[in-house]
DNA sequence: CAGAATGGAATTTGATCATATTCTCGCGGT
DNA sequence: ACCGCGAGAATATGATCAAATTCCATTCTG
């Protein structure tokens, strides 16, 4: 099977934006979202048909996911999506449990009611996705939350660490979500939501520590 | 005052890496060890004449440097070093206190009698070149000796995190040291080196917060 | 004699460049 | 002070060159 069949159109994208741009974000929401699988190899060329650019915007494109970890170059000059082995993901989960607190605790200590209501409502969608089924919408609004989240912690370098390492993990989240489906997957956004409206700067660390655990756990099991 | 004047030759680089790669690591280099100064802009035309290279080679590596943090990318096509505030300075050191003591932790786990003589090698060649007033040696030894260390840590991604914290902060701390000197820097690259040794994570640990403290600190005050 | 391995073309893909186009900034005029 | 114009730099394209993989035929071995 050839996942690269549903990549998002390049069409679709707005306009405005640099073609470089354009088709780094195309790639990066493939890559988050599972349109790529772990493995898949991801050729130039292919792209530039694909996304209707030429080369030069779709090699820069490729050259700054690289340098983000989402995608990995061989050294014979292939690009493809890494497969996760059990050290990366240990890694993942270290890092993630190293720097996603600190940035709820940092978003603890800001959260004004109007970002708790817009998480709410990221969280509400998510759990309609879940009795829906839906993958797709599952990752996306999941990612969504988590985005959020750390915009309210307004911590800008903080920030672009985890969100390569959500580019590191993504493919494999898809992969164990199709496998496993939606279903038990208990989420303590609602804890963290309590604790940010009591300005619980513990209880939000907390959460995201156990939101992060579980997550890492169900893609470590996975191999 | 153009600090770019004494940007690494493109000729001694070595041969048969593509472009790009060689261009990427002469301007990482460059930001390391202070040849391109906060604040600074960066423009195609100028590295594919200093570099001589293309400018397809330039703007690979600039997607990938910016994409690290070590450059920045204005809304209007402009790149420029980073200028960090006290902001970025506070995340800096909160990031580098979250990640570099893991690692210190894990090398402490793994080194052997070489990885130890081998650190102790290169902190040899950094107390000299202190005494020398060596800044650019103090630098680059100092930066050899983490990467070494983190070299042993044998963990890939959080090696990768961390390389590109290290990348925002050394145009300042070329700054800094330009400023104070080689004077005063007490190192605790002894006590890491005694921790290894006795296989001390704790201490290995420890040693590293105060380095990343210390080292930071200098950075902060300067502001 | 059959199957696997080796060697070399052919094809596919990546890397680089020269060039055309588009956009931004600064300057001078109103 | 504001607006348009020109210089210069960045963006994007397609062509060209080089490298790597694949495929196939030949050959070696069991």
């Amino acid at each position: 099977m050839n996942s690269q069949a549903d990549l998002p159109a390049g069409g679709g994208a707005k306009a405005g934006l640099p073609a470089h741009e354009r088709t780094y974000r195309a790639l990066r929401e493939a890559i988050l979202f599972g349109a790529l699988a772990p493995g898949e190899p991801v050729t130039i060329q292919g792209l530039t048909e694909r996304l209707d650019t030429g080369m030069t915007p779709v090699r820069e494109a490729l050259r700054r996911l690289t340098a983000e970890g989402a995608l990995q170059a061989m050294g014979n000059r292939r690009i493809v999506v890494p497969v996760l082995d059990q050290g990366a993901v240990d890694e993942l989960t270290e890092a993630r449990l190293a720097l996603e607190p600190r940035l709820a605790a940092r978003a603890a200590a800001r959260a004004n009611a109007q970002d708790v209501k817009a998480l709410k409502a990221i969280d509400d969608r998510l759990d309609a996705a879940i009795s829906r089924g839906d993958v797709a919408g599952y990752l996306r609004e999941n990612h969504a939350f988590h985005t959020r989240l750390n915009a309210v912690a307004d911590a800008p370098i903080l920030t672009a660490l985890v969100d390569t390492l959500w580019l590191r993990f993504g493919p494999s989240l898809r992969i164990v979500c199709g496998q496993v489906g939606t279903r038990n997957l208990p989420d303590l956004h609602k804890d963290l939501l309590i604790a940010l409206q009591r300005r619980d700067i513990a209880g939000a660390s907390a959460a995201i520590s156990g939101d992060v655990t579980q997550g890492m756990d169900m893609i470590a099991q996975s191999l």
